[in-house]
DNA sequence: AAGTTTTCCGTAAACGTTTACGACAACACA
DNA sequence: TGTGTTGTCGTAAACGTTTACGGAAAACTT
């Protein structure tokens, strides 16, 4: 059932050298010769085989997403990732590159994973999320000269790495100033538990902003929880014991948002008319939930695409004689109004 | 930086043939050289290249799922496949294999895609979803002799390759025996807009409860639209618009429910209360809807992990000696009383 | 017509493994 | 001492590609 390139050199008597200089579309074979291989490739449906062009390239055409649980959570994130990795993979594909996900276990230490699959070289290069502010993954891939891009900043690896990121600290910003200019000086916000950088710069937004309206800051008014709904919903009645009780709450995501709307229902309160409720990263499920949720939207799928395009143009193998460019990018996130503030 | 079998060769002052060896855990080297080409690879930290082995193997190592969005639909119903890859993955690991998740593009026609990643050996095996009752792909894996397994029935392939499946026949004759001793006899229900096999299975089960309770079947009861939000929500009405209005939806999964339920609210109606819902497949989001929905439940993770046991012991390459073992399971939905009906 | 360039193709070496085969030593047995 | 047996290792071929190199023929040039 497999047909090698010898196959189809014999085939056609001819070299196997010729017959893969015709496939590749190298300039030094008769155009006739190679019309004929290709012909005959598609007649006996041959396509190369990838462990033999990996090993010969030293190249896997092919990149690697390591889509694993949020760390101390259980959460995938997925209603995030999947459009972005459609994305990714869309552009991708037109350079001929296979994305390739691997997933880790719930239990699995990622750096361990990381390590052999970057040793085993199954890809040319790797994308990652969740960074943290200290990233010891991306310390490591630094070191030894892996090529990666990331999807949020860090402060690990200097500048040496492409990175794209959504400017979470100006949708903090904004989102305060949005409550503010609506009547609201008590605003609460819910963040991340670890110390993902997105959460700090989140919070740093919303700090900021206060500040600008001449608002002190009250930590009371701050609660951290798993970003997921059972987190929201957690830590929500927290935030509504201070004595000075909250008027607006800010969620650092949908996920967040819908636990704590769900606690603020059982709590006899209704968001949107007895307290203002505006999410920061709106995946898909905001707009589902009644009353739908104000939010600043990411565009997922093209921040996948573009992460990308800044990846292949990082790496000089792939990227041509041009060279590598490093870029890094931060997006805006986009403000959807609805019905919750 | 990459290590290869050679240096490690010449380090030790060994041939590489005794390194493989003993890297390899066969029992023809002596137990002290094998201990110290173990700690020289630990050393150096050596990993074997992915590629060379593969080539010379004849094999990868890896095994390959095609997420891909639901055809006709954009989505990617990532709720349900995300526990299921986590247990496929974390099975597939135990026995050293990779789970490579190719994400198909919205507009990628997937057979062409299943076509090179077969073609080009990239894994050593696949697993489908989204089965149909007539499966071309399926057909084709089993022309090429290419061992897969598949998540769902089909009337495809005879009964050549594993295959797990829930039973949902079974869910759909139970959720209408359910909604009968409580004492409702207009009993609607959405299925998927393809022809996907579970659609066609639920439909089966309702049909032959509704008989058993002598009722007779309205096709102005069943209702067909994509499987997500959207596709509840735009259905809905219509059943509701009928002449002998149903008190009672079986939705086959908890998206469309949700779009569902929106539109009902919309019409005044109180799901739970003026109207009863059930839910067939229920992946994360039916508890955290209110009135929380009744549904029936799979477990998705052990069905992953299920489904990679079944599809190594197919595989006669890597099952060991034994041979090849083709196992069919179908799997109960466990049904989970909430406050919906 | 001889020299020079160009076009095309075959040869063979490499990429990093695994493994069949054989070699050699040590040991056992008669 | 000769013959088998066992344990350990080295040699070299293979897996399927890509590509540097060189050579023969064809196409120009003078």
């Amino acid at each position: 059932m497999a047909s090698s390139i010898h196959d189809l050199a014999r085939h056609l008597n001819i070299s196997i050298g010729t017959v893969s200089r015709a496939l590749n579309g190298r300039a030094d074979v008769n155009a006739e010769t190679r019309q004929r291989v290709l012909d005959a490739a598609r007649k006996l449906n041959y396509s190369p085989n990838q462990s033999g062009r990996n090993l010969r390239r030293g190249a896997t055409q092919s990149i690697a997403f390591m889509l694993q649980p949020h760390p101390g959570d259980q959460q995938y994130g997925e209603p995030f990732f999947i459009p972005f990795l459609t994305g990714l993979q869309a552009k991708l594909a037109e350079h001929g590159i296979d994305l390739m996900v691997v997933m880790g276990g719930p239990g699995d230490y990622q750096h361990e994973r990381l390590r052999r699959l970057v040793e085993a070289r199954r890809a040319d290069a790797v994308v990652l999320a969740w960074t943290r502010r200290e990233d010891e993954r991306i310390d490591y891939l630094t070191e030894v000269g892996f090529p990666f891009a990331t999807l949020g900043r860090s402060q690990s690896g200097g500048r040496s790495y492409p990175s794209l990121d959504l400017d979470f600290e100006k949708a903090g910003s904004d989102a305060v100033d949005r409550l503010v200019a609506r009547g609201h000086r008590r605003i609460a916000a819910v963040r991340p538990l670890l110390n993902l950088n997105f959460g700090y710069l989140f919070i740093a937004g919303y700090r900021k902003a206060l500040k600008s309206h001449g608002i002190d800051f009250d930590p009371s008014m701050i609660a951290a929880g798993f970003i997921n709904e059972s987190g929201g919903y957690e830590v929500t009645p927290k935030l509504m014991q201070s004595k000075d009780v909250p008027t607006a709450i800010i969620f650092n995501n949908d996920a967040m948002a819908l636990g704590g709307c769900r606690a603020l229902v059982e709590m006899g309160l209704q968001p949107g008319k007895d307290i203002a409720v505006v999410v920061i990263v709106d995946t898909a499920l905001c707009r589902y939930y009644s009353p739908r949720l104000t939010s600043f939207r990411p565009a997922l799928e093209p921040l996948g695409q573009r992460l990308a395009e800044m990846l292949l143009e990082s790496m000089p193998a792939l990227a041509g004689p041009e060279g590598a460019k490093i870029i890094r990018e931060v997006w805006p996130l986009e403000l959807v109004v609805r019905d919750s503030d």
